[in-house]
DNA sequence: CTTGTTATTCACCGCTCGGTGACAGATTGG
DNA sequence: CCAATCTGTCACCGAGCGGTGAATAACAAG
């Protein structure tokens, strides 16, 4: 256990505290907790090795040691988030057919919505994403899209866009709109005048964007 | 001419350059403007007193002087911003006849995706606004709000939205889209996939946006 | 010329940042 | 047992930040 004699060299006050215990598995852990938690929390204005090393209660040195510095731990956040479409957006059409392409996207367009509105960290990313060109930034902004992409293929199954319609273009709009809704919404409860606070008035959003869409695809 | 006795109190380098005229009224606008020009530039991250000092070649002092600070700088740039929409986007119908609310709406959609794309400060503003929640952003975003509202009442003129459509929430996911294409463009070329180099790319974009306002409005 | 007033600069403060080298304690292997 | 290695901590660096008090240079009025 603790040698008693250790006392020789304490200086004043007793550390009662639980010592860390020594494992790089759990420290590495952490750190990335702790990144991702300030990430989402405090978004990209403040984020830096010193904050992150205070979150995960650790030296920075370490942060170095294990992920090369905040580049590396910022890649480690993008690897990480490619679980993030699979966890959090269901993969499975819920009981629903699927009939025509403009049911695929209404549906696709709800779950993304409901997401992105759920997950401050993803948030963070895409605010990231449109005010910065860093190779930070871009790593993760690819390792998002790869995703989102992966999971779009996945639910569109056989079903095609209707002949005459960009598809790639319009969904392009469409995504954009609902990130930016959710993204100045979480900012600022509102969106280009319109107010987004409680369930009510994301009902109305939610029924403007399935009409957008189904004005499109039908 | 300059006294040669001056040499006086010279250290060691006899300074050339063209001696700053005393005009409290130039050097209030010179730094306004090189706040304008950093903002656009480098974007909100670096913004701060030393680098706006620094890019109007005068001492940080007078920032706080003449503006009160930061926070009175942003919020002059704010006023000036005012003007941004009578003066980048044209308050007239184009020579067009705006029979239907899809006429207005498809117009006005045109001309905010070019204004948008054509200013970059106020690109920088609109990424500020969705990063960040602090007195300043909101202050600019305001300015930014009212006066797009007050150019879009003007050119609604005694067009209607057809029943049954909730425009605002339909008009808030237009601007939305708008929005965050042109600033995803901005940073990387590309937005959800959908590349935005050259005219072309810009010209399926803007034909996708058309289809969408006329699928909801006629 | 003297005396204010105004515009402008300078020097300095405390703080936080990213980054590094050296060190201490635990663990492992011989 | 000693030596090497791994995990973690600490102290320190230079640089930049926002912010402030005091000095300085130009001009105006008397």
């Amino acid at each position: 256990m603790a040698p008693a004699n250790a006392a020789v060299k304490i200086p004043v006050e007793m550390p009662v505290v639980e010592k860390r215990v020594r494992n790089r598995a759990a420290t590495e852990q952490a750190i990335l907790d702790a990144a991702k938690r300030l990430l989402a929390e405090e978004g990209f204005q403040n984020f830096g090795i010193n904050a992150v090393a205070r979150g995960a209660g650790c030296d920075k040195q370490l942060i170095y040691r294990y992920y090369g510095g905040l580049n590396g731990l910022v890649e480690a956040i993008g690897t990480d988030l490619g679980s993030w479409v699979t966890d959090r957006i269901p993969d499975d059409t819920g009981g629903m057919f699927l009939l025509t392409y403009g049911d695929l996207m209404e549906r696709l367009s709800m779950l993304f919505l409901d997401a992105l509105r759920a997950d401050p960290l993803m948030r963070r990313i895409v605010a990231w994403e449109v005010s910065e060109n860093s190779e930070q930034v871009r790593r993760l902004s690819e390792a998002r899209s790869k995703a989102l992409a992966g999971w779009i293929e996945r639910m569109r199954g056989s079903l095609v866009p209707p002949k005459g319609v960009d598809a790639q273009a319009v969904n392009a709009m469409i995504f954009a709109a609902i990130q930016h809704i959710v993204l100045a919404a979480a900012v600022s409860d509102q969106c280009a005048g319109l107010v987004l606070k409680n369930g009510k008035d994301w009902e109305k959003a939610a029924t403007a964007l399935k009409r957008i869409v189904r004005g499109v695809y039908g």
